[in-house]
DNA sequence: CGCTTAATTGAGAGCCTTCAATCATCGTGG
DNA sequence: CCACGATGATTGAAGGCTCTCAATTAAGCG
C-alpha cells in the first residue's frame, strides 16, 4: 500500500469513527447540519500510550474518546497524582481550564480523541435540545461517579477501594459474556494507586490478600478474574 | 397577626423565593408558561437544622435551594459519612437514586428548598436550550469542584485539606467587603471532618496550628477570619 | 447562671507510606 | 525460539500521619 493509500484510510478510519461518537455520545446523525458543524469545531488527536493531550489550558475542553482508554489526571503538587476518571471509548468528558489544579488527560492505550472548545460545541447545539439533554446525562453520571469517588477516598480503606474499584471496571469494561467475570485492566498498578489514592505498595498488597481470599484470581499484570462477586461487593462496602 | 395571616404570609414568601430560584438558578421568568409548570412540579420543603430531606430513593431529583445551607452526604456505612458537596441559598443541584450508596441531603441551617422529579423536570424544560443549557453548566460547576475534593481526599495531608477548605468557603461565602476576609461557618466542625475526610480531632488540631500560624483567627465556634490569604494558599498546595 | 453540646487537648494504636530489595512480566534482539 | 534486559509488580521492615479513646475546656442557649 502507498503512503497516500495508508493516509486515506487512516483519514476515512477518523471520519467513520467521528460519526460514531456523534451518534453515541451526542445523538447526532452523521447527515446532519449540526454534524458537519461539529465536524469543523473538532479537533482530531492520536494519542499514544502515555501521552498527555496536548490543550491549551486557558478555556474549558469536551473531549470525545472515540477509542482507547484515557485517565484524567488532577496534581496535587509536580509529584502527587490523583486521577479524577477514568474514561473509555464511546464516553465523553469535561476538562476545566486552569483552576487552583491543573488536570490532564492522558492516554493508557493508544487512542483516538475529538477535542472541541466548550463554548463553541454549548453555541453550536444551543438550539437542539436533545443534544444538549444528552450531554447533560453524561456530565451527570461523571458527577455521580465522582461523587462515589470521593466517598472511597475519605471514608474507606484500602481494601474497600480495590474492591469498589474492580466492581466499577467490570461493569464497565468486564468481559459480560463470561460467567466468571473477566478484566483486563488497561491501567497499571501505579494508575490504580492514583485513582484510589493509594501508592503501589499498599495496591500490590491488598491485590495479594484478594487473591489469598480466593476473591479475584489474576492472569499477567493487567488480566484479572473476578471469581465471587458477592464477596467482592461486602468487601468494598456496599451494604 | 392571625393564624391565617401568619400562612398566607409563609405562602407568599415561598412563592417569590420560588420566583428568584427560577429566575437564578435557571434562568426562567417567572410570568412565563414553563414557570407555572414548574411551579405544579415543585414540592416546597421546609427543612430545620439538621432535617434530612425526606425523598424517595427510587428516583433521581434535582433540589433547589431557595435560602439556607445544605450538605449533601453519601453513606460509606452506616456509621461512616462523607460530605461530598455543601450547597448555599441560590443553588440547584442533583441528587441520585439508590446506588451502590445512599446519599441524602441534610440542612446545616433552617432552609427552603424546591424539590423536583429530575426526568419530569427535563422533559419541562427539553424545549428550552437556554434552561438546559443553564442546567448544564450547574452541573459542570458540581463536577468541577467535586473533583477538587476527590484531588483533595486523595492526595492531600490534613493541613492542606482544611487550607483548601477555608479558600473554598471564603471564595462561596466569605465577606467580599471586608479586607480580612471574615467566614461565618454554617457547618460544625464534625461537617468540616465529615467533609475533609478526617475526624473532629484533627480538624481542631490543625485549626489550632494554623491560629498559632497566624494564618487565620477564629471567634467562636463558627466566625474564621482569614489574615493570611497567601499563606494559605502556599498551605493548601495552590501551585 | 447553669446545663448541654461542641471543641480542644493528650496519649497510644493502627493503617498506610516510605525506603529498599527481590521477583515477575513482557518486549526485544540474537 | 529463547535469552536478556528493562520496567513493573511484589514483598519486607521501619516510620509517620491520622485515628481512637479519654479527659478537659469552651461556647451557646434557656
Amino acid at each position: 500500500m502507498t503512503t497516500m493509500a495508508v493516509h486515506v484510510k487512516i483519514a476515512q478510519e477518523r471520519e467513520s469513527w467521528f460519526d460514531e461518537i456523534l451518534r453515541g455520545a451526542l445523538g447526532v446523525r452523521a447527515d446532519t447540519k449540526l454534524a458537519s458543524q461539529l465536524r469543523l469545531l473538532a479537533t482530531p488527536l492520536q494519542l499514544r500510550r502515555g501521552e498527555i493531550a496536548p490543550l491549551t489550558l486557558e478555556s474549558n475542553h469536551l473531549v470525545a474518546i472515540a477509542s482507547g482508554a484515557t485517565k484524567l489526571v488532577g496534581y496535587a503538587s509536580r509529584d502527587r497524582e490523583q486521577i479524577v476518571a477514568f474514561h473509555f471509548g464511546g464516553e465523553i468528558l469535561s476538562i476545566p481550564a486552569d483552576r487552583e489544579h491543573v488536570y490532564r488527560l492522558c492516554a493508557l492505550t493508544d487512542a483516538q480523541v475529538f477535542v472541541f472548545p466548550e463554548q463553541v460545541l454549548f453555541d453550536c447545539i444551543e438550539h437542539d435540545p436533545s443534544v444538549l439533554r444528552r450531554l447533560l446525562e453524561r456530565m451527570q453520571t461523571a458527577l455521580f461517579r465522582c461523587r462515589d469517588k470521593a466517598l472511597g477516598l475519605g471514608r474507606k480503606s484500602a481494601q474497600e477501594r480495590l474492591a469498589s474499584f474492580m466492581l466499577a471496571m467490570a461493569e464497565r469494561i468486564g468481559s459480560r459474556t463470561a460467567a466468571p467475570c473477566v478484566l483486563d485492566l488497561p491501567m497499571s498498578r501505579r494508575d490504580i494507586g492514583d485513582s484510589l489514592g493509594l501508592t503501589i505498595e499498599t495496591v500490590s498488597r491488598r491485590f495479594g490478600e484478594l487473591r489469598a481470599l480466593g476473591v479475584i484470581e489474576t492472569q499477567g499484570r493487567s488480566r484479572v478474574i473476578l471469581r465471587d462477586r458477592e464477596a467482592l461487593g461486602r468487601l468494598a462496602g456496599h451494604v
